[in-house]
DNA sequence: GTCTATAAATCGATAGAC
DNA sequence: GTCTATCGATTTATAGAC
């Protein structure tokens, strides 16, 4: 069971890696098996259809992301540099933006084309974020609606740098784009200090 | 021969449409020829291969948007003008774009997974926009660099706002956004009016 | 130009031996 | 748990009649 457990992992991690790397439905099985290292046949053991493995994937997606925002939180107390945390994302994975674009996005964009019955959950990974991020809005003393509006701001931001980040593969354009959002982090009207009755 | 164009522009533009909402990989010969009304067979006497499809969507593609271009400049002298008929292509199209994205965006990105040759091709699309865009930064007085920034930056606001339409299917937040970059967009630090020795 | 019929390859998925 | 062998459906692509 214990070598079971690793197969599956196994499974599931370089299916999550060549999902991202060449797309859900161009990834055949045998991409997958030949990847870990094991016979087609020996696939179906662990996961009867393809969506099961998909479903394995965005819930293995779900709690790294999880995992990746109590890390932020753990590391600063500060909302804004949390915020900062998140805009530094296509940065620290530019390399992979660049040449595959966003995770979550792509593979959100293709289950809406596949009108895959798994898309809601691919959205909700993109979700997780949102709140995450509208909290730290909130915090920094935004009203919800308007914590939300700007969550969802930084996130296009970052959707629209992905996208011409691989589109145009220019490292520059992502340093100017973060900088500017940076510069709109900072001057983002916010933090009521007086009473409100 | 007059048939046989017909025949031709019609598989294009059901091609077109089918690679759009369902993905280029995804969209199979016999659903094109479904779309069309005629035979898998016939349909080879027209393309040889998948590619061949593609490569003349794609030009039908910059073809379309050289004319969109053309018709924007027709319709207003002036630059910020002419770089708000683009800002407001995400309202314009707005329930395309809730349904299946951004069509340059998403070839572009499923063309990058795919390591697809024609990759370049669906870029040069973005190119067409960038540049024209630069263009009217520069009539509003930016310097060349500047203006390619904010070209670039007006791109992303239309990619990163149609993935999260898309994903999210708000259309308030595509509202919003519109708003901010048009207030971006009159805030723009620009038009040198001094002399410059 | 358009059709039917079919080849050749690959896909997801199954059966059964070990 | 892992393997080989294979099925059935689908895909791109071809051949040849009309």
């Amino acid at each position: 069971m214990a070598a079971s457990a690793t197969t599956r992992a196994q499974i599931v991690e370089a299916a999550d890696r060549l999902f991202y790397e060449q797309g859900f439905e161009h990834t055949s099985f045998t991409a997958i098996a030949e990847a870990v290292g094991i016979s087609r046949g020996n696939f179906y053991y662990h996961f009867r259809t393809k969506d099961e493995i998909l479903a394995a994937v965005i819930d293995s997606r779900v709690a790294a992301t999880r995992a990746m925002l109590r890390r932020w939180a753990a590391e600063t107390p500060d909302p804004a540099q949390r915020i900062r945390l998140f805009i530094h994302i296509v940065l620290t994975n530019g390399a992979d933006i660049r040449a595959f674009g966003c995770p979550v996005g792509t593979l959100t964009a293709e289950l809406a084309k596949l009108r895959h019955p798994a898309r809601p959950e691919a959205v909700a990974v993109f979700t997780l974020f949102r709140a995450w991020l509208a909290d730290q809005f909130a915090a920094l003393g935004h009203e919800p609606g308007a914590a939300d509006a700007k969550a969802l701001h930084v996130l296009a931001f970052s959707q629209g740098v992905a996208a011409l980040a691989n589109a145009f593969g220019e490292e520059d354009f992502v340093h100017r784009e973060v900088a500017r959002l940076e510069r709109w982090l900072a001057d983002s009207p916010a933090r009521r200090t007086g009473a409100t009755p």
